[in-house]
DNA sequence: CTATGTGCTACACAAAGAGTAGCAATTAGC
DNA sequence: GCTAATTGCTACTCTTTGTGTAGCACATAG
């Protein structure tokens, strides 16, 4: 449904004061949209190729992220398929730290807790 | 369950190449992840305390949230409570932006979409 | 032995997502 | 116009995840 994308300024899931980190935590704590922007960040993608890089995405769920991502103003449809907005390039750069980041976390936990 | 908290280089949800990119785009993509860690960057709390500030996060998902946080070595129990450990301040350190760019992103998604 | 606060568990219910099938629309070749 | 392939997407059933409320076992304070 389209009325329960979250939207700063008015309530959303986890937050009656509507405040803009937490809309913004509630968008992007579905699963996939991370994974989605993560995967527009190169260019664009038609529905179908989002689908193969997300390995197990369904296509409900992706219409899903797809449209809530759109009306947030982070991704829109072009020529080619979905990309990135101004908007979602700016957050895409905010989220490509994660990805080095999350090598050397991989790192320190294997070693901390090596099979667990 | 233990054992389907995402862990760089094994298979998790939606990837089964284990990167530690999607095993922490998992990680995240749960709800209240990622609130969590933005109400312990301030310092411990305790676990009525996550609570209370993540307004309608049921005691079940807190705890879900809080062993994988903990065993994914993001937070850690201290003396006072739930805190985070010194990655989880690294991570926080990556969030932080998203503070500062979601009132943007609010500024400029209430200013083109007036109600909708 | 009550009173309070803690971390949590146990349900019953609801919402979100997975997985598969398949349709309407477009493009291409004949 | 008919077939075939590719596209975006809907429909459906089933499983997983999260909500909401109650309440227990433990601790500290009186």
């Amino acid at each position: 449904m389209a009325s329960d994308i979250p939207t700063p300024g008015q309530p959303v899931r986890g937050s009656k004061s509507g405040k803009p980190i937490m809309a913004l935590f509630d968008l992007l704590g579905r699963r996939w949209a991370l994974g989605v922007i993560w995967q527009l960040s190169e260019g664009a993608l038609t529905f179908r190729q989002i689908q193969a890089r997300c390995e197990s995405v369904s296509p409900t769920v992706l219409n899903s992220r797809l449209k809530e991502l759109t009306s947030s103003g982070l991704v829109a449809r072009g020529a080619s398929g979905y990309e990135l907005t101004d908007m979602g390039r700016e957050l895409f750069g905010l989220l490509k730290p994660f990805g080095a980041w999350s090598q050397r976390w991989a790192d320190e936990l294997l070693d901390t807790q090596p099979k667990g």
